[in-house]
Parts: C-alpha cells; structure tokens; sequence
DNA sequence: GTCTATACGGTGATAGAC
DNA sequence: GTCTATCACCGTATAGAC
C-alpha cells in the first residue's frame, strides 16, 4: 500500500497508531506531530481538511494492518474454529505483555465520532465488513452454511469488540481467555 | 436512591443521559449545565473536583438505571435462554425507533478514559460486574453450573457491548438482531 | 514543498457577589 | 447555598515566510 515513507504515509502511520490506543478525541494534532517528527504546517498540506481527513485515512490503514494480522494466523491453522479461537487467545495475551499495546475496538472510535463524522463512522464500518468478509471465507471453506457463516462472523465480531472492551475496562486479559475458551462450544453448529 | 429531585440529583441524571449517547469527551461541562438548567457555579458547589467526580457518580447511576430494566425484563420470562434473548431483541429494536437514543456501551466510557482516569475505569467496571451477576443468577436458577454461569455471563456481556458497538458502526439494528436470533445456539450447553 | 508563528474558539475551572 | 463573571489553557486551524 505505501510504497515509501514519505511524509504523507509517516503522517498516517503514527495516526493509525495513536488512535488505535487512546481514540478520536483522546488524540490531539499536537500528539500526532511529536509521534511523527512532521509539523503542523505539513500536515494541513497534506490533509485539508485537517484531523478528520486524517482519521479517515489512519483508519484505513487500521483495516489493512488488523487484516493483515488476521490473516497471517488463518494461514496457519486449517480449522476455522480454532483458527479463530487463536485469534482471541493472541488477544487475550497481549495484554499481558506491555500495558495496552492492544489498543481500542474500532467500534470505539465509531461511537466517539458518531453524532459529529457520518464519515468516520462509514470508515470504522468498511474495516469491520472487511474483517467479517474473511471469517465468513474461513467458514465457508470449512463446509458451513452460507447464511451460517454470515451469522457467526457477526457474532465473533462482537464477541472480539465487546471482549477487547471488557478486558480493557477489567484491565486483564481474563475475558478476552474466557471467550477465547468457549468459541468451541458457540460454534458447533455448521 | 434518589429521595428528592435536588441539584444535586438533577445534575447526575442529566450528565447520565448525556454521557450515554455521546460518551465522556463529547459532553461539555456546558451541555450539562444546559440539560439540566443547574448553573456551573453550583456544579462545583457539588462536586469541587469537577466533571471526573460528576462523572464516576453519573456512571453509578447509569448502572442502577441499566439494573433496572434488565431485572424488568427477567421477572417477566422465567427461562434464562430465553430471557436473555428477549433483553438483545429489545435493545435491537431501540435502534430502529429514535435515532440512537439507545446510547453507548459503558465499555466505551471505559476505553475513552483509560489513559486518564483509573477512578472512572472501575465504576464502569462495577457496573459491568453488577450486570453480569444478574445473568448469574438467572442462570444458575435454571441448573446452570456455576462454572458455566460464570463463563456464559462473560459472553453475554461481550455480545452485548459488541453487539451495541456493531449496531452504532453499522447505524441500524441487526447486528444485534443477528446476535439475538443466536443466542438460543449458543448457549445450550449447561 | 516544507516549516514557523499565530489566531481563534471552546474547554474545564475558579473567585467572589448575592 | 446559589449563581455570575472571568480565567488560563489547549484544541484545531490558518497565514505566510522560507
């Protein structure tokens, strides 16, 4: 997607990473010009429209960088359930790890922007059909139902959203494990 | 909990209805001083540490609020199952009505505020707790193990703010319309 | 194209009159 | 106890020099 590391894709890189962490408006253009090293004034060259055209984009770049992720764990584990059952697990781990590198559900940004940007929240919904579109690939391979597979990639949507939601708010890993645990049991049904 | 409609109560519960459809950072001091037709002078009068301290009793009274209907729901139906999936419907349906008087996850508030205030984090975390205990029981009363109550209780909260999280993303109800239809599948196994 | 200096509005917060 | 007037600051945005 980027083909070099111009200032516009720093821009958008560092963007992508603060508002995965603390949000829309949890992020100010001050804390994306220290992240980026670039200045103010090439960013309203860049982006016009200043901070909501660059969240557009940032989310974008979200999208791509979580499929990414997604991907690279489908690959290696055949079963879908327990391809997506990993998933969760490498979820639930890294919060562990360092602090919050986890970062925000996309929802998230949805619901803060969602009176105030009818296209921010068009963003957030593109990246989350996006993520559907490769469970319901998963599941359809793995001989589920069309309308079966469409079903479940809902509700493992929400179970991640709500899950990385819960245990950011119980600050532990504990509830995204617990979901990780039961995806056996939800998806049995073909 | 509320005796009489004082100021002070006046202030809670218009910063409750308000912090619940446009979440922390999109409600000003202002818009509550508006809502609620209490000047700031006295908002401070009341709570000297300002919008945090409105804030953390405004989330406990969103959580009693919260209570309430889902016990409303639960006299009503005796199977857990069932129950559960009549208060997902439900909350579905609010979407199709009035725009989004439905409101944000309290995960959300959880998220917004991570990174600044620990104090605001627990109360949305002993709102959560409080809810999921209530599912507990319900489903503990149907022979339910407690293992699996537990863990069952954890998904449920998970699909409901998830599901909240993908109905505002996708701007209509199904999502969590599609959660609901589910839930009988999901959580057969006791 | 790149960066600096500045404007302007709105925010949470406070002092002090009534 | 209640309210008004005002503050200092930080947010986004812009003008214009290099």
């Amino acid at each position: 997607m980027a083909e070099k590391r111009n200032s516009k894709d720093i821009l958008i890189e560092a963007a992508s990473r603060l508002f995965r962490i603390r949000g829309y408006y949890g992020v100010g253009l001050k804390d994306i010009i220290e992240e980026s090293g670039i200045p103010k004034g090439s960013l309203y060259h860049y982006f016009p429209k200043g901070k909501e055209e660059l969240a557009i984009e940032a989310i974008s770049h979200t999208k791509e960088f979580v499929i990414d992720e997604i991907k690279r764990g489908f690959d290696e584990i055949e079963d879908p359930i327990k391809a997506i059952q990993s998933h969760i697990f490498h979820l639930s781990e890294v919060f562990g790890d360092s602090e919050n590198l986890l970062g925000l559900p996309i929802g998230t940004i949805a619901a803060e922007t969602y009176t105030t940007s009818e296209q921010i929240r068009m963003a957030c919904q593109e990246a989350m059909e996006d993520w559907q579109s490769i469970y319901v690939k998963k599941l359809l391979e793995a001989d589920f139902s069309e309308k079966r597979a469409k079903e479940l990639s809902i509700v493992i949507n929400a179970l991640i959203e709500g899950g990385i939601l819960l245990s950011l708010t119980a600050k532990n890993g504990e509830p995204l494990q617990t979901i990780a645990e039961q995806i056996p049991l939800l998806l049995i049904n073909k």
